[in-house]
RNA sequence: GGUCGGAUGGCCGAGUGGCUAGGCAGAGGUCUGCAAAACCUUCUACACCAGUUCGAAUCUGGUUCCGACCUCCA
């Protein structure tokens, strides 16, 4: 049996054994959002993806330090002006920037709790690590990777590439990169196109902006990443994470920015979660396909027939590998619903059980099924965090807990060893590691829970003297108020959907 | 054009050189006053063409189609 993870490191483009550098701590840096406008739920898979990643390493024991930053210094926008998208806000909404950071990293959090995401351990943010990124681009100008221009510093990229290499992690080629790049406005002063800024100067008008030993101006983007993670990480950790949008250039540019500086690359690991799409196109903040959390839940969108609870759409996600794309539609959106509620429902069924042991009913066979099961719960975490095959295996667990609670199979065919750990797996995996909660719990309430207790009171009443037309008519009266009645052997049970 | 990744049954989606993925939907059955739920059984697969192999959907080469990145994006 295999007790190590694997995962498929994006710089080597193999699967490889996972040993952290100092076991058992484990660095995990994940690039965050740029706080301009509302998170969109491209962005929720990557960090869904990823707060998995990071539950199941705590799980297995590692102690992780999961540093996932707040870019709220703006970059350029597609549009010909160039404008910083963080300023372009600011102006739109008439507020600070700093205003609109805030505003949306507080809708980030929220969204994130909504989808039952940990918060990460250190969430920096980029204007408070100004100073880091001067020093930085001091670090990488002293090296002579990067050269100043009228108020602005950049990364000298054809230097480095013939002293060091540059394009490793996205397999590009340097010629082809320099015959295909396009000009950009407010470059013109480049050395070469290809070539990124560390450091910009401000315009007169630029409202975030910062002294530097070369005038007031403003971080580049990729250099808050390669700062915040040296800082909390060094320049040597385990894990690097983000969407695989950021690979070019951004993680190619800070694995750069850390050579030039540190002469590490930064991470071992490089993983990339894939694109979320829709009818088959990305989804993204440019292209205005997407729809934001919020609108998934209330189906309040045009292209959603009807709204779905976070954690249908968490397990949703978490049905599909994190390196795959996963196509949304209400189709496979309605599917994960009903397996969703299927799974909950074995959940609670397994922490109804309790087993008393019986010798002379165990059964080895069946002992040996569910120990597989189990066992095989962690090899497909431990097999590049395949939660898509987890789930499979914690379907396959349903299945006996349902015949056993049903008295289909014999709970007594199992010891108490190999129950407790059916019991230990199955919540851990789901609640732990898979990061899901019941939706259906939250209902009823004591005067709900009362009147229903009366209601089914008679209406039991109503069939021990066979009298169905009042039983049905109860049951049906229930169901327009979308009360489920369900007669089993031992009793009535209701919930609402 | 360059780089990278895909193509799996009605749908969504894992995985693998020979042995059931799983879920949804469909069919049959058990249970039930009926229904629901649950359980059991079951039907549709691996884009195309060559090659390697005892054996390939899985490996290799080619073809077609699709997507991402190459400009900010998770």
């Amino acid at each position: 049996m295999e007790h190590l993870i694997k995962v498929y490191n994006n710089i080597s483009r193999k699967k490889e054994t996972f040993v952290p550098i100092n076991s058992p701590f484990v660095g995990m840096y994940v690039c965050g959002p740029t706080v301009y406008n509302d998170v969109h739920l491209g962005n929720v898979r990557t960090f869904v993806s990823f707060d998995v990643i990071y539950r199941y390493l705590q799980y297995y024991g590692y102690k992780v330090r999961y540093v996932r930053n707040i870019t709220d210094v703006g970059h350029l926008t597609e549009d010909e002006n160039a404008e910083d998208k963080m300023l372009k806000q600011a102006k739109l909404m008439q507020v600070e920037p700093m205003e609109v950071a805030q505003l949306y990293t507080n809708n980030f959090h929220e969204v994130l709790y909504l989808f039952n995401c940990l918060p990460p351990n250190i969430e920096p943010i980029a204007t408070g690590h100004i100073l880091e990124q001067i020093e930085m681009t001091q670090a990488i100008l002293a090296a002579g990777f990067a050269y100043e221009i009228d108020g602005s510093v950049y990364f000298d990229v054809e230097k480095f590439n013939k002293k060091v290499g540059y394009g490793k992690l996205s397999g590009r080629k340097i010629e082809d990169l320099i015959a295909n790049t396009r000009d950009l406005d407010g470059q013109e002063n480049k050395r070469n196109n290809l070539d990124f800024a560390l450091w910009k100067k401000a315009n007169p008008e630029h409202l975030m902006r910062w002294k530097s030993p070369w005038g007031e101006g403003f971080p580049g983007w990729h250099l808050e990443c390669s700062v915040m993670s040296t800082k909390y990480l060094g320049a040597n950790f385990d894990i690097h994470g983000g969407g695989m949008d950021l690979k070019f250039p951004h993680h190619e540019c800070e694995i750069a920015q850390n050579q030039a500086a540190t002469h590490y690359e930064g991470a071992r690991y490089w993983l990339h979660t894939n694109m979320l799409t829709v009818n088959g196109q990305k989804m993204s903040k440019s292209l205005g396909n997407g729809f934001l959390p919020a609108e998934l839940i209330t189906g309040d969108h045009p292209v959603l027939e009807r709204g779905y609870a976070p954690m249908v759409i968490r397990f949703f996600m978490l049905q599909t590998h994190y390196s795959s794309t996963l196509d949304f539609s209400n189709e496979a959106l309605d599917a994960a619903e009903k397996a969703y509620f299927r799974l909950m429902n074995a959940w609670e069924n397994l922490n109804k059980l309790s087993l008393t042991p019986n010798a002379n009913l165990q059964d080895a066979a069946e002992m040996e099924e569910v120990n597989r099961l189990c066992e095989a719960c962690h090899q497909s975490m431990n097999d590049d965090f395949n939660t898509a095959m987890t789930i499979a295996n914690l379907f396959e667990l349903s299945r006996k807990i349902n015949a056993y609670n049903d008295g289909k199979l014999a709970l007594e065919s199992l010891d108490e060893p190999t129950f407790a750990r059916l019991q230990a797996t199955y919540n851990d995996f789901i609640q732990v590691v898979l990061g899901l909660k019941n939706e259906q719990k939250e209902q009823g309430g004591k005067l709900t829970d009362g009147l229903m207790d009366i209601i089914l009171d008679i209406r039991k009443a109503a069939r021990e003297n066979k009298d169905w037309t009042t039983s049905d008519l109860i049951r049906d009266r229930l169901n327009t108020l979308n009360v489920v009645v369900k007669d089993a052997k031992e009793a009535t049970t209701w919930s609402v959907n």
